[in-house]
RNA sequence: GGGCGCUUAGCUCAGCUGGUUCAGAGCGUCUGCCUUACAAGCAGAGGGUCGGGGGUUCGAAUCCCUCAGCGCCCACCA
C-alpha cells in the first residue's frame, strides 16, 4: 500500500514483460515428450495494419494458446505474413503511379525490385503491432507464404497436381479485370445494384426471309412503319452487340414462334445471325428474345457451345473496344455504351429505352465491374478434393464452432467449381511452366518443372525434341492465386511439403485450432482441409473456431472508408492490452459479429484495476502469529469451494469454446465472490493484523486467480504473480500450472448464500433507513439459523446479536429469506404505514401464487402425468408459500 | 431464386434433449454513500405478457405451423 498507486498504469508494466517473455524465449517451442498444442496465425497481409478484426482474432489465439501452455501441453503458435498477391501489387502499382511510373514501363524483374522494396518497409508492421496485444507467437518462426521454403513447396505441389492431372490449361469464361489486367476467381467478385438502363433492340428479320403470316394465337410481331418485321431483344449491354452471333428463342414461347428457324440482322452491325432456340431463355422477360454473345457472357458462351456459334471477342484486355469489333475500336466500353445507344436511337433501330436495376459483378480490389471474358488459364480440378474433403467436416474429425458453418461448407463442396489458380500477375508464385515449339511439328509444347533445368530435361526428353534449347523455353508469365500458397500453410510451416515425414510435422500437424473468420471458408479453411488430406493425409486441424465480424455498436462493419474503426494501437495506449483484450472478449460470444463499443475496453481496464487493488490490499496486512478467526476458517474453506465450482464451469465453457462466458465467470469470481465477499470476510479489522493461515489461503486464492486470468490478461497477471510468488529470473506465470478443481462442497455453498442474503437484507434496512454502516444493529430471526453462519452474518452485516427463535416486534423492520423471517429493532420510529402497506402488498402475491400452485396440483392430469419430482417440488414450493404467508400476516397483525 | 440463422430487460447476450438453479448475466439507469484496497469504487433498488398469431401438451421462452421484421451465404435473368 505504501508504494502502489492507488490506480493501475499498464504501459508501465507491458512492454517490460514483453519483453522478459521474449528475451527468455518463453514463446518458443521445440518438439518435445509432452502433447503439443500447435496454432497456426491466419497470416495477415503482409503490408497490412493491425484491424479490430485481427484483435479479436489473435486474442482469441493467444488466450488459446497461453491456456493449453498452462495445462502443460507444448503449445506452439506459429505467426507469419501473406505475400497477398493482388492486393499488394495494386498498392505497388498505385505507388508507382504516384510516383509517375507505369507498370507497363517495367521490366519484370525491374517491378519485382520495387515490390520486395515495398515488402521490406511495410511487412512486419503488423507483426510488431501483434507484440503490443501480447501474443505469444514463437518470433524465431516467423514465415512468409513467399519466402524459399514456402515459394519451393508451392512449385512442388503445382508440379505433383499438374503430373498426377489435377491441375490443367484450359480455355474458360473467367472473371477479368480490365483494370488489373488479370482473372480473379469467383470468390474475388462482389455484385452490386446499380441503376442502370433497359435497351430494347431491334433486330429485323435478314433480307430474304419471307415475310411472316398473320400472327396465330399469342404471337407477338413487330412491324415498322414501312411494313418491315423485326424482333425486340431487351439488354443492359448494347456495346457488345459487335460480338452478338445468334439470337435465342425459347422453344415453347408462343409470343416468339414466328421467328423460329429465322435468321435476323444485328443492329447497326448488319452481321447476319441464326436465330436458335433453347429452354435456358426466360420467356417472361424482356420479350422473350435473348441476344447471344458467346465472348462476353458465361451463359451466352454456354449457349454458343451447345449451339456451335461463332465467338467473337470484341474487348481488348482494359476493355476497349478491339480492332476486330470493326466500329468503335478503341472506345471505353461504357462510352461505347452511350456512343451505341445513340447511334441506335438515330438510326431506328431502338425500340424503348427503360429505366432498370440489376447486379452488377465488381473486382473486390480494383472496384470495377468485371468483365466476363473467355482466356487461357490455369484449374485445379475439384471433384477429387470436394470428395476427400467432405466427410471428415460433416463427421466432425474437424469439429467446426458453431455447427452452423457445416451447412456452409456441404453447400459449397457439392456445387464446386474447378478453382482458377492462375493470374496476370508479377507478385506472387510465378507458375513453373513453360513453352516451347516443337522442332518437328511447329506446335507449341508444355512442360511443368521445379527448375529450368528440370523443365529443359523434360523438353528434350519429348521425341524428337532433343535438340531445344534452354533459351527455346519460355517461363509462363503468370503468378499463382495467393491461396494457392495459403492453402499449404499448416503443412508448409512445418516444411512438411519439401520433407513429408520430418520431425516437426510429425510433431505439431494436425494443428490443434484455426481461428478465422467464415467469410474465408471456402477461400481458406476449405482448400486447407483438402490440402491436409493430399499431402499429409490427414487434417489439418482439429477445430475451426469461426469468429464474427467486429461492428459498431450501431452494428456497421468497421471499414476504413467510414472511418468507425478505432486504432487498435490507439485504444491499447489507452486502457490497456488487458483492457482491450477483456473488452474485446466480452463481446464476442462465439460466432455471433461483435458490437464493440468503447465501453467494453473500459470496463476491461475497471476490472484491470480491482484486481490491482484487490492485491494492494493483500499486500498491505501485517501478519501476526495470532489465532485465526472461526470467521475466516469458514470463509477460507468457502472460497476454495467456490473457486473448484467455478474452475469446472471454466474448463468446460473453454472445451465448448464459450470463451466469453468462461471469462465472465472469472470475472465475477473475482469481482463478486472474491473481492466483494471474500476479502470482507477475513479481512481484519483496522488496525489489526491478520492471522498467517488466513494470510496463506488468501495469497493463494490470488495465486488461482491469477492463473485462471491469466491467458485473458497475460500482463497484469505476470505483474502481480511476481509478488505472490517468489520466482527466479525466467520463471513466469506463462508456464505456471492451471489451477485444478477439488470437491466442492455444496451445503457449505449453499450457507453461505443464505448468509449472503441475510446480510444484503439487513443492507437493505439500512439504505432504506438511511443507518450508517457502522451503526452496530441488532437481528432477529423468527426460526434458526445454521450455527457456523451466525458470525459471518454478523461480522459483514455489522449486528451484535443474532436472536433465534425471536418474536414480532412492531418497532422493527422486517425482510424473508426463504421462508425465514427476519427483523431488525430500530430505535428510531418506523413508518408503520409503509410497512403495512409493503406487507399487504407482498401478501396480495403470495395469496396468488399460492392460487396458481393449488390449481395446477387440483389438475388431475397433471398429478397423473408430470414426473413424481415435478408433482412433488409444486407441493414443496406450496408449503413455502403457506409458511411465507403465515409469516407475513402474523407480522402485519403485529403491526395493526 | 436457393440455403442458413436471428428476434428474451434501455444495450450486448445466456437460457442444452418442454416442468425449482425459468424468466437470468454483464453493462447502463435510479437511490444512498469520499466506510483507511479500489469513486475506474461500495451498498441497495427498479426493469421483460421471452417479435405477432395459432397449434400440440396436464404444462411452452423452449416443440410444430403461420405472419412480420432483421442479418448472412450461395447463384445471378439478358
Amino acid at each position: 500500500m505504501k508504494d502502489l498507486a492507488t490506480v493501475y498504469s499498464p504501459a508501465e508494466v507491458e512492454d517490460k514483460w514483453y519483453q522478459y517473455w521474449v528475451d527468455h524465449k518463453l514463446f518458443h517451442s521445440v518438439p518435445d515428450q509432452r502433447e503439443p498444442y500447435t496454432i497456426v496465425i491466419p497470416p495477415p497481409n503482409v503490408t497490412g495494419v493491425l484491424h479490430m478484426g485481427h484483435m479479436l482474432n489473435n486474442t482469441i489465439q493467444d488466450i488459446l494458446v497461453r491456456r493449453a501452455r498452462m495445462q502443460g501441453k507444448n503449445a506452439l503458435w506459429v505467426p507469419g505474413t501473406d505475400h497477398a498477391s493482388i492486393s499488394t501489387e495494386t498498392k505497388v502499382i498505385a505507388k508507382l503511379a504516384a510516383e509517375g511510373i507505369k507498370k507497363t514501363d517495367l521490366s519484370r524483374e525491374q517491378f519485382l525490385d520495387h515490390a520486395w522494396e515495398w515488402t521490406r518497409k511495410h511487412g512486419g508492421i503488423i507483426l510488431s503491432q501483434l507484440r503490443k496485444l501480447g501474443a505469444s507467437c514463437d518470433w524465431d518462426r516467423t514465415a512468409f507464404t513467399m519466402d524459399d521454403k514456402r515459394n519451393l513447396s508451392v512449385t512442388k505441389v503445382f508440379c505433383d497436381l499438374y503430373d498426377k492431372g489435377l491441375i490443367y490449361r484450359g480455355l474458360r469464361m473467367v472473371n477479368w479485370d480490365p483494370k488489373n489486367l488479370t482473372a480473379i476467381s469467383d470468390d474475388e467478385v462482389f455484385f452490386e445494384q446499380e441503376q442502370s438502363k433497359l435497351y430494347y433492340l431491334r433486330y429485323y428479320l435478314a433480307d430474304g426471309e419471307p415475310a411472316p403470316g398473320a400472327p396465330a394465337e399469342g404471337e407477338v410481331m413487330h412491324v415498322d412503319d414501312k411494313g418491315r418485321y423485326y424482333a425486340v431483344v431487351a439488354t443492359t449491354r448494347p456495346e457488345t452487340i459487335m460480338g452478338d452471333t445468334a439470337m435465342c428463342i425459347n422453344p415453347k414461347d408462343p409470343k416468339n414462334r414466328w421467328l423460329s428457324g429465322r435468321k435476323v440482322v444485328v443492329p447497326l452491325v448488319n452481321r447476319v445471325i441464326p436465330v436458335i432456340e433453347d429452354r435456358y431463355v426466360d420467356i417472361e422477360f424482356g420479350t422473350g428474345c435473348l441476344k447471344v454473345t458467346p465472348a462476353h457472357d458465361k451463359n451466352d458462351n454456354m449457349l454458343g457451345k451447345a449451339h456451335n456459334l461463332e465467338v467473337i471477342d470484341i474487348f481488348n484486355d482494359d476493355a476497349t473496344i478491339a480492332e476486330c469489333a470493326g466500329m468503335y475500336v478503341g472506345m471505353d466500353r461504357f462510352d461505347c455504351r452511350k456512343a451505341i445507344a445513340q447511334d441506335l436511337q438515330a438510326a431506328g433501330l431502338m425500340e424503348r429505352v427503360e429505366d432498370y436495376t440489376n447486379n452488377v459483378g465488381m473486382s473486390e480490389r480494383t472496384k470495377v465491374a468485371i468483365e466476363p471474358r473467355l482466356s487461357m488459364q490455369w484449374f485445379v480440378k475439384m471433384d477429387h478434393f470436394a470428395h476427400e474433403s467432405l466427410a471428415p467436416v460433416m463427421d466432425d474429425i474437424i469439429k467446426f464452432v458453431p455447427e452452423k458453418y457445416k451447412t456452409t461448407y456441404r453447400n459449397w463442396l457439392e456445387n464446386i467449381q474447378d478453382w482458377c489458380i492462375s493470374r496476370q500477375l508479377w507478385w506472387g508464385h510465378r507458375i513453373p511452366a513453360y513453352y516451347f515449339t516443337d522442332p518437328v511439328t511447329g506446335e507449341e509444347r508444355i512442360v511443368v518443372a521445379e527448375t529450368p533445368e528440370a523443365a529443359l530435361a523434360k523438353a528434350q526428353a519429348i521425341e524428337g525434341c532433343a535438340s531445344v534449347k534452354a533459351d527455346d523455353l519460355r517461363r509462363d508469365e503468370d503468378a499463382l492465386d495467393t491461396w494457392f500458397s495459403s492453402w499449404l500453410w499448416p503443412i508448409t510451416l512445418f516444411d512438411g511439403i519439401n520433407s513429408p515425414d520430418n520431425e516437426e510435422i510429425n510433431y505439431y500437424y494436425p494443428t490443434a485450432t484455426l481461428v478465422t473468420g467464415p467469410d474465408i471458408i471456402f477461400f481458406w479453411v476449405a482448400r486447407m482441409i483438402m490440402a491436409g488430406y493430399e499431402y499429409v493425409g490427414r487434417e489439418p486441424f482439429k477445430n475451426v473456431y469461426f469468429t464474427g465480424i467486429v461492428r459498431d455498436k450501431l452494428g456497421r462493419k468497421m471499414s476504413k472508408s467510414l472511418g468507425n474503426s478505432p486504432d487498435p494501437l490507439e485504444l491499447i495506449a489507452k486502457y490497456g492490452a488487458d483492457g482491450v483484450r477483456m473488452g474485446m472478449m466480452l463481446a464476442a460470444p462465439a460466432g455471433n459479429d461483435i458490437m464493440f463499443d468503447e465501453r467494453l475496453c473500459e470496463q476491461g481496464r475497471n476490472f484491470c484495476n480491482k484486481i490491482w487493488n484487490a492485491f494492494r490490499l493483500m499486500q498491505g496486512w501485517e501478519v501476526a502469529d495470532v489465532a485465526q478467526p472461526e470467521t475466516s476458517r469458514l470463509a477460507v474453506e468457502w472460497m476454495n469451494s467456490k473457486l473448484s465450482a467455478t474452475i469446472d464451469e471454466v474448463n468446460d465453457l473453454m472445451d465448448k469454446f464459450r470463451i466469453n462466458e468462461a471469462l465472465m465467470a472469472v470475472y465475477r469470481l473475482f469481482w463478486d465472490e472474491f473481492s466483494s465477499w471474500y476479502l470482507e470476510m477475513v479481512k481484519p479489522p483496522y488496525g489489526s493484523p491478520i492471522d498467517s493461515a488466513t494470510y496463506q489461503a488468501t495469497s493463494n486464492f490470488f495465486d488461482s486467480l491469477l492463473r485462471l486470468l491469466h491467458p485473458f490478461m497475460p500482463f497484469i497477471t505476470e505483474e502481480l504473480w511476481q509478488h505472490i510468488d517468489t520466482r527466479a529470473d525466467g520463471e513466469s506465470i506463462m508456464y505456471a500450472s492451471m489451477p485444478v478443481a477439488q470437491a466442492a462442497d455444496a451445503q457449505l455453498l449453499a450457507d453461505i448464500e443464505l448468509a449472503k442474503e441475510v446480510i444484503a437484507g439487513v443492507r437493505a434496512v439500512r439504505a432504506k433507513k438511511n443507518i450508517p454502516a457502522r451503526e452496530v444493529l441488532t437481528l432477529n430471526v423468527l426460526g434458526s439459523l445454521p450455527e457456523r453462519i451466525k458470525a459471518l452474518v454478523a461480522k459483514l452485516a455489522n449486528v451484535d446479536s443474532i436472536n433465534e427463535n425471536a418474536g414480532k416486534d412492531a418497532a422493527a423492520m422486517s425482510f424473508m429469506v426463504g421462508t425465514l423471517e427476519f427483523n431488525v429493532p430500530l430505535a428510531s420510529s418506523i413508518d408503520v404505514n409503509a410497512e403495512i402497506e409493503r406487507l399487504e402488498k407482498d401478501i396480495k402475491y403470495l395469496e396468488g401464487f399460492k392460487a396458481s400452485i393449488e390449481k395446477k396440483l387440483a389438475n388431475e392430469r397433471f398429478v397423473a402425468n408430470a414426473p413424481a419430482a415435478v408433482v412433488e417440488g409444486e407441493r414443496k414450493k406450496l408449503a413455502d408459500t403457506l409458511v411465507k404467508l403465515e409469516a407475513n400476516r402474523a407480522t402485519l397483525a403485529a403491526l395493526k
